[in-house]
This record gives structure tokens, sequence and C-alpha cells, in this order.
DNA sequence: TCAGCTTACGCCGAGCGTAAATATG
DNA sequence: CATATTTACGCTCGGCGTAAGCTGA
């Protein structure tokens, strides 16, 4: 069992595609199949279906373990290299909606700190943030997600990463000015059958979010709008020409007109907005994590 | 960075030998130089000094994520090839002085649950007891040590293996009849100074116990008689005949004349064992579990 | 001096890419 | 029929063992 196998049973997991893989590994798709049939024989069983590509029963239970795998070799050489590396360059890995308002002000007293202190920001998913922080593309990340509150967002891996509670925010149901729905709040269960605007690089769907069975949640992808980009005045746009509902945290809804929000009566559920930061070099970053505590 | 590398490293670190490290690995002494050369090239850095082998600190750190990417790759092939795995086997790795009174009562009810149960036991180090169970070579591992009460005793090593505790026992100073030491107890912290009789295959000795660092573990090992056996009953004629002193459960010290024991005042400090189990494999052995805790 | 780690070197196998074959929807 | 994975094949490179070299106790 080879790791370079593992990463390639990692990354077609990740993209349900043996070309997309490659491409993201920088192989061809001929060498991604022949690592999958490494493991497969390895294993002697079927690890993946094919057409479409998914994850067996066990395959699914060994691409856990190999993401395990694959992300503890990536910190142990992020952490080595970065024994003597000197560069004050600060790169954090954001989901596009994670409340980045603290962090901002936590840079801003980083940068009277030491006046030449480089920063640098890029939004991404939460897992390609993880990947970047893992393999030392970024220092930090700041990564967004619905949970029950007080519940923890991310698997903080194994004491690999460390995880911080920067906010958590209220949600809201965005729906268009003339919808039906009256009251100033509503109950999340009362809503399993409506339309959705389904923007999975923005945020997690309904469905993900009442933990239903992998099948609903394709299900429910192909039953209403996708919206495949990151675009927030462009997803409100769409709730607002009554392609269906968006579930959003309440601060980032008053981008356009001809929508409304709806308080949701579900206890507890948040928008919760964490840092995350390796272990090793959280005394590297403690100037920015204690101004986002303070 | 190759998973056969790390499982060099890991080998020359416990072993403290390139060449006992090949042995175990079945590969040439020139190999495992060639793997660790790769390590450190890879990482720019010294992991290793030689005469005498010994980690530095880059290399502790890698060696602590290797030791944690083996294990799992192991877990792994373990996990998947006893998925259709019907032998009805239980095999068993100890520690010499683990209080395997309480399994041994549990694999009597197995085996009048079902008749053609066959059994196993094989007793090594803690270490070896792990990885036997980590690789599939044996199902259970039944490992003692002397901890704080209610600390655990093994890392239970991020959500792969779940370890039970089967009891813990009060510990006692085995001294020869005729020491000076007087009373039926005594303090440990009087005692730093002692001749011991060290056997590192059968108890952890008095300076790791009291987590004094290596150089002081090292001095005294060859400072004191050391035993590399784990013959119990070797051990107390050792001490009987005033070569220095042990640290022992107290079940095990009534096999020899010319010594007595004397309670440990150290509050909270007792040799517990604890049953290890992959948690993949916790419901094929929820037979013996239930009957362990019962 | 000698045990033990390193280096040189040649052979072999493994893995990659190209390209043709195959399968599925 | 189109798209995507598998298989065939040859080339290259990397890793292994053998054996010679080196070095510190």
């Amino acid at each position: 069992m080879e790791i370079r196998d593992l990463r390639s049973l990692v990354a077609v997991a990740r993209t349900g595609s043996f070309t997309q893989a490659a491409k993201d590994l920088g192989y061809t798709q001929s060498a991604v199949s022949q690592h999958i049939a490494n493991l497969e024989r390895t294993v002697g069983r079927t690890l993946l279906t094919r057409r479409p590509v998914r994850l067996t029963e066990v395959g699914s239970r060994l691409a856990e373990h190999a993401a395990h795998v694959v992300l503890r070799i990536d910190v142990a050489t992020t952490e080595l290299a970065a024994i003597d590396d000197e560069t004050a360059e600060v790169r954090v890995a954001m989901t596009p909606l994670a409340d980045s308002r603290h962090i901002a002000r936590a840079l801003r007293s980083v940068r009277s700190a030491s006046t030449g202190a480089r920063m640098r920001m890029v939004t991404c998913s939460a897992s390609v943030a993880l990947a970047r922080v893992a393999s030392g593309d970024c220092d930090l990340a700041l990564v967004d997600g619905i949970v029950a509150s007080s519940s923890p967002l991310v698997l903080a891996e194994a004491g690999l990463l460390r995880s911080f509670v920067v906010g958590e925010e209220e949600l809201v149901v965005v729906v268009p000015d003339d919808h039906p729905l009256r009251g100033d709040s509503i109950d999340l269960d009362a809503l399993t059958d409506a339309q959705w605007v389904i923007a999975p690089d923005l945020v997690c769907s309904l469905p993900e979010l009442l933990h239903l069975p992998p099948s609903a949640v394709a299900a429910s992808a192909t039953a209403t709008f996708t919206f495949d980009g990151t675009d927030l005045m462009t997803l409100l746009e769409l709730v607002a020409a009554g392609h269906g509902l968006a579930l959003l945290p309440r601060r980032v809804c008053s981008l356009v007109d001809g929508v409304r929000t709806l308080r949701v009566r579900r206890p507890n559920l948040v928008n919760r907005t964490e840092l995350l930061v390796l272990r090793s070099a959280i005394d590297r970053h403690r100037t920015i994590i204690t101004a986002l505590q303070g």
C-alpha cells in the first residue's frame, strides 16, 4: 500500500472522477487508474464503482484511513519545512461566507506590531482550505459551516490541527418578497419539500444539514436549482427571482432587493466560523490568535 | 516521503540500530541506510545521530508522525483483510505482568459458548503487542503499566484502538529480607538513589516512572543491575541476593523466599492492565469484552 | 582493530505516459 | 455515438543487494 495510491484514492473519492483526480494530482488518468487497481488488488475487493464513480463500503473505510495518512504526511512535511522558515507572510485560506470581521481586525493589530508584515488571503472550499493549511500553502484556515451550537465543526483531526471558535451567527431562510410564507420565523422541518437554490461551493444544502442519506442529497440536487459559484449576490438574485429558497447567516442577506428573511426556529442551529491552525504552528501565530480571542 | 522510508525510521528509532532495524524489516542494512538518507534529503536536516544512533529533535518530530502513519496503514490493511475472515481463533498478545486472570475467565465463557473456539496467547513487550494487533497478527492486546490512577495507559491512538480497563493493582517495592528499610510502607521519592534491578522487558524502571529526562534513565541503567529477560522468578532471586530493589504489583511477589514487600505510599500510583482492540474489531470480539466487564 | 554505517554500482522491477481497446449510458 | 475507464507496451528511473570504503570507540 503506497502513499501515491492512497492520494489517488482520496482525490477520486473527492472529485468523483478519475480524470479530474489525475488533473488535480498532476498525473495522467491512466496512472490514477493503475493506482486504484493497485489498491483493489492488494485489498482484494472493489473500492469504487465506475459510472458513476462512487466509493463502495470497503472503499469508504479505506478512503477514511487514506485521508488521515495523507493529511499527516502533508502536515509532517510542512512542519519540518517550517523549522527554519523565517518568512513573515501570513496566508489565510477561507470559505466564502466565513465571518472574516474578527480576523481582519486581528491582522490589523499584527500589522501595527511589525510594520513589514505581508498578508495574503484566498477563498476556497473548506476541504481545500484544510488541505492548503496541511500542505503549508497557507498558515491559517477560516472555515464556516452550519452546526448545532457547541458541536465541533471540523474533525480537529487527531491532534494535528487546533481549532478556535471565531463566532456563531444566526441562520435565516431567505425567501422572495412575494413568497406565501408569512411571519418572521420558520421551522426547518416544514421546508423539507420546498424548492431550494443549492450553492454547494457557498453553503451546505438543507438535506445535508438534516443528515439525510446521500441518495436524498443527490436527488434533491437534481430536483432544485444548483448554483455552482461563490457569488453571493447572484445567489440572492436567484432567490429573489423565485428559483428557490436559501439558508444563510443573516449577516450576508441584505445585499439585494426583493428578498426577505425568516428566522430559523430550529434551536441551537447556527453558522459557526472557526480558525484552524497546525498545532506545530500555534506559537508562530500566537499574536493573531490572541488578538482574535481578545 | 515513502511509507517504506518511514517504516525504517520507526524501526531504527525503536531499536537504536540500523542493522537491527534491517533485520526486523527484512531488508539489508544498506537499504535501511538509504531509506534514512532519503528522508534526510527530503527534509534537509539530520534525523539521527550515528554512534550512538539516536533521534535528533527534528527526527523525533518526524518519527512521531511516521509511527502514526505506519500504525494506520497497518490497521487499514488488517481491517480490510478481516472483512470476510471467518476464523474463530482468538489471539491475544500480552505483556508478561499483565493481569490475565480476568481474560482467562472471559475466554472460558467464550469456549463454553462456541465449542470449536481455538485460542492463542503470546507474551511480548507493550509496543510489540500494539504492533501485533495493528498488523492483524493478534486480535487483542493485554498490556500493563505503572500509571497514576485514572490517567490513560496507552495513547488510544486517535480512534484507531479502543482500550478497556481490566484492573488496577497495588504497587509494592520488593526488598531483600535483610534490607535496612523498616516498616511496611515507603515513599518512592526516598528511593531515587537506591540500587534497582532494572528489567526493561518486564516493568518500567523508577526513573522512567518519575518522568526523569532520558539522560537520567540512561545513567541509572548503567549504574544498576539490568536484567534483560521476562522471567519473574529470576528477577526476584536477584532482589533476594541484594543486587537491588524492584517495583512490582503485589500479586506477583510471593514466588521466592528471601524477599519482603513494602507498600508504595505514593498516592494514586497503580499498575493498570488494559485490553486493546481495534475499533473496527470490537463487534467481532464483543463476547469477550462483555465477559471481561461483567 | 572491528563493528557498523555509508557509498558505489549494476541489475531488476515498478511506474509512468502514449495509445489502442473497451464499456456504458 | 460520445465519454470515460481499462489495458497494452515500452522506456525510464528508482530501489534493492553486493561489496568496497570509511569512521569512531
